[in-house]
DNA sequence: ATCTGCGTGTACAACGTTGTAATCTGCGAT
DNA sequence: ATCGCAGATTACAACGTTGTACACGCAGAT
């Protein structure tokens, strides 16, 4: 089983000429039923497994492809990659996954498809890319972007659609009777494609409630990590009117603010409700369970992964990139229940 | 920037032969200074990158190691994963991550070496394989395993003590006063070292102390997940006598069991304790935060990647396996502290 | 002036695979 | 019997890289 078996060796015990093994593998049609059986066989007797090196080497492709996201330990993108391979795998595709940090430059790279030579394409899951960033010639490999506006249609993109989800998260807020709505996680600069667009929805959905829009109510984050929505919750509660419902942009954020109401002796959904976004699985078994926005995680990875193989099968031909719009969903739990009917659940 | 640019585009623009400019990409010694700058230049200039697929064509290596794990959505292993990842990148390597949904054949595969022809090593982390699936031969390429008992010598091996750990917990929810101590976790079967040693550091410690060890304590959980975490707490909270303190075998059997707990109506760390393993981020951030047993991951991520660099350098040479014992640390948190202790929280 | 030797640089082959084009076989049609 | 033809198989080259062996030029030694 050790020693590598390569085309030539199955050619030799078969009898027959490399080229004939290699049809047989690739299921080429021109191998008479009889000598494709018996090429078989020795394929299996000697557990032949095609060099993929070779194999790109000479036909550009590896089978392999690579999937950039921010950061691993963030539960949504452990749980998106999962998704994506298994996705892939049914394409007979292997992930390779680049960590970026956030960082710009990180990305940038993964956009121009440098990293490793090995891969056919990349799925990009940008946090710190701006649209500039991305307007310019697309790189070597084909790229598909995750999560965030089209950015001036240079690549294919698979969203979901940030802004409605956004509000309605937020005006499922409003509808259980909150007042004083806060939104965790807004981030300036021009980086920020993500946490721009979920505030617009909050805020349209403020708007449209004809609640008052107090920028004293928005708190910011640098990262969207536990910690920071810890800090940002602390700030919120140490308000001379304290909001008594927060819009977390992510889960983790979220779980953050839960703590921080926790320490302060806040509870939740009583005093204060909250709601986070990316449905993670932590944020289902929080106490309290945590109302989320629940991307559709299968169908991004479906369509991200189906739309960067088309890429790669039909390299050369100048398709014209494509936005595909996935859905989400508000999963109600207990952190934003309306306050009457928890009393009992404690 | 398109185009690939190969060694031949930079020899024909430096005026020198391929091997030249290949010798000045891999640091040989028979190049004048003065040619090696040319030709550097020429290779900025042109952004030539290597090829690895023809590199390791010619060469054998990829600098491409796997890391397989059971699921990617666990905490603990994103968390490892992204150590991995960042030691690999010292060693100038890029990881690729298998998911084997803790499958034995899929676990088998990889230690084989089989999955992608283009990888060098791979980091293995079992759970499903039992002592013997890997006491046979070793395959193609070079095998770290982590965190279970060393297979019959056969792999290099890096662990942390889970007697040990385990033994310290519980002993831990001993000192702090507690008399009824159950396991949630328990695993039957010859392919589940890691369950199966974590409960031989519970009984120690619980044999040590001369408390009385009850079958009934013990509660079974076919997968380290929140939903079998809440199911083996709801079984135990309805016994005549329930426990008055749970070891948990990875944090987040925890999170499901504090989960349940809350559901019941059952105060932790009042009413019982609760202690888990691996110290994940959402161990930290749950309400109550999670005393947790925590493995050293960015020492486990050096010594493995180590491990196997050394093992890809030196192909062929037989070095003995070894198997490195790594520290952990047990990080006292809410969920465990002295009843007395605790009211004032609240 | 020739030889030796060292410091540089180069030609060639090979890694395992696949696309192209050529060859071979057998069979029906002429 | 010969030709043509289609199906089946094969030879060859090439993908980009690196190890081996050799060639070159120039110094100092003979």
């Amino acid at each position: 089983m050790g020693g590598r078996v390569t085309l030539q060796d199955v050619a030799a015990a078969a009898g027959v000429s490399i080229k004939t093994v290699s049809n047989v593998v690739n299921d080429f049609d021109r191998v008479a039923p009889e000598t494709r059986l018996r090429v078989q066989g020795v394929i299996d007797d000697l557990g032949y497994r095609p060099n993929l090196s070779a194999r790109q080497l000479r036909s550009g492709r590896t089978g392999v492809i690579a999937l950039a996201v921010p950061d691993l330990a963030a539960r949504y993108f452990a749980e998106l990659a999962t998704a994506v391979i298994a996705q892939a795998r049914r394409h007979a595709m292997t992930v390779l996954i680049e960590v970026t940090d956030a960082e710009r430059s990180a990305e940038l790279a993964m956009a121009r498809g440098l990293g490793s030579t090995l891969i056919d394409g990349v799925i990009l899951s940008p946090l710190a890319l701006s649209q500039s960033d991305l307007s310019g010639k697309p790189g070597r490999v084909p790229v598909v972007l995750l999560g965030e506006r089209d950015y001036a249609h240079t690549f294919d993109h698979v969203l979901i659609d940030n802004v409605a989800a956004a509000r309605d998260a937020t005006a499922h807020l409003l509808a259980t009777g909150r007042k004083r709505i806060a939104a965790i996680g807004a981030q300036s600069g021009p980086s920020s494609a993500t946490a721009h667009l979920r505030l617009c929805g909050y805020r349209e959905a403020v708007h449209t409630a004809g609640a008052p829009e107090l920028a004293e109510l928005v708190a910011p984050a640098t990262h969207f990590s536990p910690p920071e929505g810890a800090a940002a919750m602390r700030r919120l509660l140490a308000l001379p009117e304290p909001p008594d419902a927060v819009f977390c942009f992510s889960d983790m954020l979220a779980l953050g603010a839960l703590r921080a109401a926790h320490e302060a002796g806040v509870r939740v959904p009583q005093d204060v409700a909250v709601v986070g976004f990316d449905d993670t699985e932590e944020g289902r078994y929080g106490v309290p369970s945590l109302t989320s926005v629940s991307p559709d995680k299968p169908e991004i990875a479906r369509q991200a992964v189906a739309l960067l193989a088309d890429r790669i099968e039909s390299a050369g031909s100048q398709r014209k990139p494509v936005r595909t719009e996935v859905g989400y969903e508000l999963v109600v739990r207990e952190s934003s229940a309306p306050a009457t009917e928890t009393e009992g659940t404690l």
